[in-house]
DNA sequence: GGTGAAACGGTCGATCG
DNA sequence: CGATCGACCGTTTCACC
């Protein structure tokens, strides 16, 4: 849990990793290096986890992006999953949930025979039972990143 | 569109956004100021939007992740959809999508009882009809972040 | 938390492969 | 294209108040 001065910090970096903790300061109201010393203690705790890029998926050239379901054989564990999607690139998140699904997957492919492709691959792995997907239009909005680099 | 050495750097930073030039130089096998240049070309094309910051939900207090397939009136533009959510700070990422639903809303909230209350609140804005969600269980993974700051 | 100083990294132009 | 060098300046980082 945090105080309003870390999540105002947090804020900062959510909109530009990059800025130094003078800047930083300036906007929260503290000195580089008290900014820094709190940054450092968020990393410590694990409250922030890394910076990472924002990156435009179309002019990278994956202008195909979707959502697939996956229902798994029954016994599958969230590890098989895991180790089972890592190995795709195109998978950009992944997560088990609850409801008929067992795991929803972020996908992003070039175009749209390679998002079939991606799709037929995945669901031929083993522990895939079936499969259902759908294809983003438009995305809205994209606030951070959650979670570990992997 | 970028050739494989930029994939690298963009990679590299997807890892750590805050790595000196010369260090991903030393991973791509490029010196500092040729990282550079290419980092600015793929910022001033767009491919790098910015930078941002990955946080740990739970450490923040976000406990409860999921996702609220919404199914909109008629006449619905993405536009409204978009200016809709983006009032809720619990809102990480919305895309329109194809499929039975008309946007997937990925909500972030601290328990249970604050996940219902934003998914009740936005089943009560005028242009959702109804909707559909479910929990996520466990985050599998999460590599990389796409679009711009909202 | 702030301050000040030293170490480090970013940035630029020039020059060469 | 990219490497390398030198120079300048901002940033990070640390010891200390």
């Amino acid at each position: 849990m945090l105080n309003e001065l870390d999540e105002r910090i947090v804020h900062a970096l959510a909109e530009d990793a990059r800025r130094s903790f003078a800047d930083i300061g300036q906007i929260v109201g503290l000195s580089a290096p008290a900014v820094k010393r709190r940054v450092d203690r968020l990393r410590a705790t694990g409250a922030i986890t890394g910076f990472t890029v924002r990156v435009d998926p179309a002019a990278l050239g994956w202008e195909t992006e979707g959502f697939i379901e996956i229902y798994c054989r029954r016994n599958t564990s969230p590890e098989s999953i895991k180790r089972g999607l890592e190995r795709y690139p195109e998978v950009a998140s992944a997560s088990t949930v609850t409801g008929e699904a067992d795991a929803i997957v972020q996908v992003f492919a070039s175009d749209m025979r390679h998002f079939e492709r991606v799709l037929e691959r995945i669901a031929g792995e083993h522990f895939v039972e079936r499969t259902k997907s759908v294809l983003v239009l438009s995305p809205l909005m994209r606030r951070f990143t959650s979670g570990a680099p992997t």
